[in-house]
RNA sequence: GCCGGGGUAGGGUAGCGGUUAUCCUGUGGCCCUGUGGAGGCUACGAUCCGAGUUCGAUUCUCGGUCCCGGCCCCA
């Protein structure tokens, strides 16, 4: 019986783990440079931690499970509530702003199709304890810094809750979640039919509809026509004064709503094109959600990087290694493998597992394509030293192991 | 949960009611136990699963499953 993989999980044969590899290592560097550490957390965590962050409707689309102590459990299904946990549990006295990244696999019971699979892969930072625009820019630099590092140009929209939420102020939770659920889906015709089914005032649809179509340069000041002086805009303001001198393109958009309801104000979007129509290769903003947890009242902004995504539009190839394959003779496989052990130390080495003859050794270096092989015969034993041929010209030439490498290490 | 298109050796494919299931490639071995890429020979290897129609199904029908794309959702 042949068994398959899970329905929306992939296997990662050697070349694309290289390349997989290869841009993580790159984005590391990245947020490393940025000053930011390393978290990781368990694959599993209570169900509750998801439900208590994203209500009980999440509960169909994640992997969850009861395990032999009648405890509710779930694969994770993002990162950002697991490490808020992580933070309430054992880090709530360390120094502020806590700067934390990480890079794990997430799992999602939902329908595969492109750049959405069931078992994904999310590089995500948070930074906590501060509130000012300041790390809300440092995030977003820090999003773009590391996309433009993997050679992604995507296109950034920022905007900021709060001044939605201005505009919405007179009307309940409920009708203020519904209206940002159409605004974040641009369903205009929606939006719309739903203002009106409330009787929501002249002011109020017009203020909506105006505010979420500003664009350009002059968005904030048109957006103050709107709403009057408020201090989410000078904020938001100064957020923008902070992206320019991080020499970042962006386009104002008031109409990131971010679902949910603990986003507290800036919020962006990164999307790519050629994508389909899981387009967005990053989201985050500020938000609100240690007290949620049970903490103290910690004020966060982070972003969720869809590494699958970059990885689907991302062109950039890791640089090849050398490799160098040791040829033995019936009689010198001894030795071969002391040769093949001093070279360990500076390149990978194939020495024969196969019991291959000469020729088909060197057909086998060949098909692999290994830079060089170093041949260990015994008339090489005999004078102390080895044969070293260059694979591409063909060339070869007997030295001793230092030669060789110091020949194949450059 | 819904809609559309698919599924033939490891990869790429042909056949579309009866074939020894085609070809390319790959992998192992040999030609050739001290020199690779070419060539020759040889071995390995497939009709997604299950029902139905039929004398006979890879081929037609239905169901499932998986893949690709889209809707919903997107923390």
């Amino acid at each position: 019986m042949k068994i398959t993989k899970p329905r929306g999980t992939r296997d990662f044969l050697p070349a694309e783990t290289t390349r997989r590899r290869y841009v993580e290592n790159i984005m590391r560097e990245v947020v490393k440079n940025w000053g930011y550490s390393e978290v990781i957390t368990p694959t599993f965590e209570s169900l509750d931690l998801f439900t208590l962050k994203s209500g009980e409707g999440i509960v169909g689309e994640l992997y969850n499970f009861t395990d032999k102590g009648d405890r509710e459990m779930t694969l994770r299904p993002e990162l950002t509530a697991p490490v808020m946990r992580m933070f309430v549990n054992e880090m709530q006295a360390t120094p502020k702003p806590l700067k934390l990244f990480y890079f794990e696999n997430c799992f999602r019971y939902e329908r595969p199709q492109k750049g959405r699979f069931r078992e994904f892969w999310q590089f995500g930072v948070e930074l906590m304890g501060s509130s000012k625009p300041d790390s809300d820019a440092e995030v977003i630099a820090l999003a773009s810094s590391m996309l433009r590092a993997t050679g992604i140009k995507g296109s950034l929209h920022v905007g900021h809750l709060g001044i939605l939420r201005h505009i919405l102020s007179s009307l309940d939770n409920e009708q203020q979640s519904k209206i940002m659920r159409f605004v974040d889906k641009k369903d205009d015709t929606g939006l719309d039919d739903y203002l009106e089914e409330i009787n929501a005032s002249v002011d109020i649809r017009r203020n909506i509809l105006e505010l979420i179509c500003l664009t350009g340069e002059d968005a904030v000041n048109k957006a103050r026509t709107i709403t009057g002086e408020i201090p989410e805009l000078d904020t938001f303001e100064e957020l923008l004064v902070l992206l320019d001198a991080y020499g970042i393109e962006y386009e104002i958009d008031f109409g990131i709503a971010r679902g949910l309801d603990y986003y507290t104000g800036m919020v962006f979007e990164i999307y790519s094109e050629s994508l389909g129509a899981q387009n967005q290769i990053c989201g985050g903003g500020s938000y609100q959600l240690i007290k949620l947890f049970g903490g103290g009242d910690i004020p966060s902004t982070g972003f969720g990087l869809g590494f699958d995504r970059i990885m689907e539009i991302c062109k950039i190839e890791p640089k090849k290694q050398k490799i160098i394959a040791v040829i033995a003779m019936e009689t010198t496989r001894i030795e071969t493998i002391r040769i093949a052990n001093k070279l360990r130390d500076f390149l990978p080495v194939h020495i024969d597992l196969m019991g291959r003859n000469f020729k088909s050794q060197l057909s086998y270096a060949n098909t692999i394509s290994v830079d060089y092989v170093v041949i260990v015969g015994e008339q090489e034993i005999e004078t102390g030293k080895v044969t070293l041929k260059d694979m591409e010209t063909g060339k070869q030439a007997l030295m001793t192991i230092e030669d060789v490498i110091q020949k194949v290490s450059q």
